[in-house]
DNA sequence: GATGAATGAGTATTCATTCAT
DNA sequence: TATGAATGAATACTCATTCAT
């Protein structure tokens, strides 16, 4: 049982080495321009090693935005367990949350925006779907979980709580996306983080009670 | 002279039907696993004569985004040359076109998004590259002047309005890619207007001058 | 018959037009990568009409060795025709005729050696092999005669008066060539001149009578 | 290491394999018309594996020509260190060392030459252009060699003994396409051996001193 | 488990040639 | 004659994946 728990933690190191370099090229080149001998050399294994962790290109990706989205997912989590905030300052913190995910590591981030549009996720094996489904279903949980408690407390306003949770991540994923692109158009500006903070200051007041609409 | 005229207007025949055949393949299959052979086939030519048209694979897949930009821009524009709306009626005039040219071709629309945040863009022609810089410019433009003429004639809150442009398209744009996202994990639900309609509502709720922020 | 005559004629200037241009192009290029649309702008012609002048591209190509060995055949039987030349005189003049015929065209000369001696040669249609054969047969005899006069009049010596002919037509092709090479690799030295005065001395030397052999 | 040695030997092997197959394939084909997967096919091994060893169609035609120069050189070489000859004797050695590396591979050997006058030596690498250069070098010192020692040694005329080896090196070259092309045109006759023997007697009696020149 | 040599299917692109106008 | 748009066959090269060691 030792020996098997030993084996256990050395399966999961390789994995994290061989996602690790993953992340760096896939970053660095994007997915197409990416090859798995790319992978291996920034991992120092050999090609054939991959697919002993990983069943193919895809999903060595996908698995990326997993753990981005696990990541994600304890934080908002977190959160939601902090009874001393109240709605409109877990709200706060969500914004919070979500910014740091993305700081922590923009590049898979926004690769995980990509992923969760795109046919690449049609080809996914059934289990690492399932997995992405269940992560994202709780990561809009959690989210949803706040809006929800604001309601019932008053705070927000109660025309379509259900809704707020899918606003609230389409918000922040399509200002990061489109931000970024004026970046590698303009190759200059970067007002991301002023943007994101107007944006969700306007979405706060959107959705708070007591004010005429 | 009158040949020339009627070369060119062949000309741009034959570009169209490409472009056509293109959006079709590109839409069902996705950029990688389509082939130049699918869309010659598609637009019954062979596929030599899609390089009289277009220098290369990338640049016949952007042309479709500028396509759909140039639409866009041309209905936006058209919103703000109506005097007799007030800011507000003009915000949900351009919340409808944003809707009307998704609708009118999802997924070039949905393309488009991707186009703008990738590695694509940078191995673009140089030509193509203004286009896209110019034409995203003047989408923005066409947005950011709705709101400042709402600033300025009262009706919209005055804290950062340059940024209210990027945080509508940005709205949109992460709204329909998550819910895009959702309908393929899920297969089958739609509310991708609704929702929409909740968020462009609180954004206008957000911004409204005359409430207690 | 008089129009017929103009017809000709002016078929003939196009024909020489298309060659000019084809001599440009293939020189800088080489014949792999000059393409027929490249030699008709050149000509400021359609690619079709080259095809009204020229089967394929490789007769195109064909015909200016033809030319230039035209030429060269034309320069060698006058220097046969100068009476008042003897022999060794004679050796002179036709080394100098041949290195004025490089001069005045070095990459379509070179470009005829390299023909002579490559697959290409055995794709020609019969008329145009036919051709050369015949140019190739009268350039060697003008040389021939020469020496075999030289042979006659006891001028030079008399082991194998038919091979010197050859040895002539090679050491002239094969430093030409090697040189060539030379500054290819080397960049910078042009020796050929200097280079061919000393072989022709050498080999002039070499079959000359009246020496210890 | 002991590994290391034998995947170093096999690597060499299944270079060779290639090569063989290469030699075969582009005698018989010329490079244009010879395809990576005739090369492939002959080789019983798949188009890929080419690509591991050689780094493009070129440069495998390449490497052909610089093995026949490294075992010319050689042989070059070898002449020179046979103290026991005299200059003459030694300048009929190096005739026949070129004539003994041009029967050993006929095809090989014109291609060299054609290599060494082509615009195919610009889109080489710099590390093979480099060898070839080093190569060319060589072969060349090696028969300069000769010719000073029997200047000095006072057998040979010094008029200018520098050029010596490339005279003697264009006029083999030269001879040999020349009378390849004769070959092609006439498919029959075949004077070469008896025509470089004539050339070589010849050149030797032009550079030999104690003559009347 | 780990290796890395070998595979071979897959495809963008070119360009000589044709032919309707 | 001249055009030049259209053709479509031809091919070098890549890279995810496998498997013998």
């Amino acid at each position: 049982m030792g020996i098997k728990e030993r084996r256990e933690r050395e399966r999961e190191t390789r994995r994290n080495q061989i996602m690790a370099a993953a992340k760096r090229v896939f970053s660095s080149k994007g997915f197409n321009r990416s090859t798995m001998e790319d992978i291996a050399n920034d991992a120092e294994l050999s090609p054939g090693t991959l697919y002993l962790y990983f069943k193919n290109k895809e999903e060595l990706y996908a698995s990326l935005s997993v753990e981005a989205l696990q990541t994600l997912t304890k934080r908002l989590e977190e959160v939601n367990e902090k009874n001393d905030l109240n709605p409109e300052e877990k709200l706060m913190a969500l914004t919070e949350s979500l910014y740091a995910s993305y700081e922590a590591n923009p590049l898979t981030f926004i690769n995980m925006f990509h992923l969760q549009s795109s046919i690449t996720l049609k080809n996914l094996s059934p289990e690492l779907m399932s997995t992405i489904k269940k992560l994202s279903g709780s990561t809009l949980g959690a989210c949803a979980k706040v809006f929800e408690e604001g309601v019932n407390e008053g705070f927000f306003i109660d025309n379509h709580p259900v809704a707020f949770a899918d606003i609230f991540w389409g918000l922040f994923s399509g200002i990061v996306l489109w931000e970024e692109s004026k970046r590698i158009i303009d190759y200059d500006k970067d007002y991301l983080k002023e943007t994101l903070e107007i944006a969700f200051r306007i979405f706060g007041r959107g959705i708070r009670k007591g004010q005429n609409s």
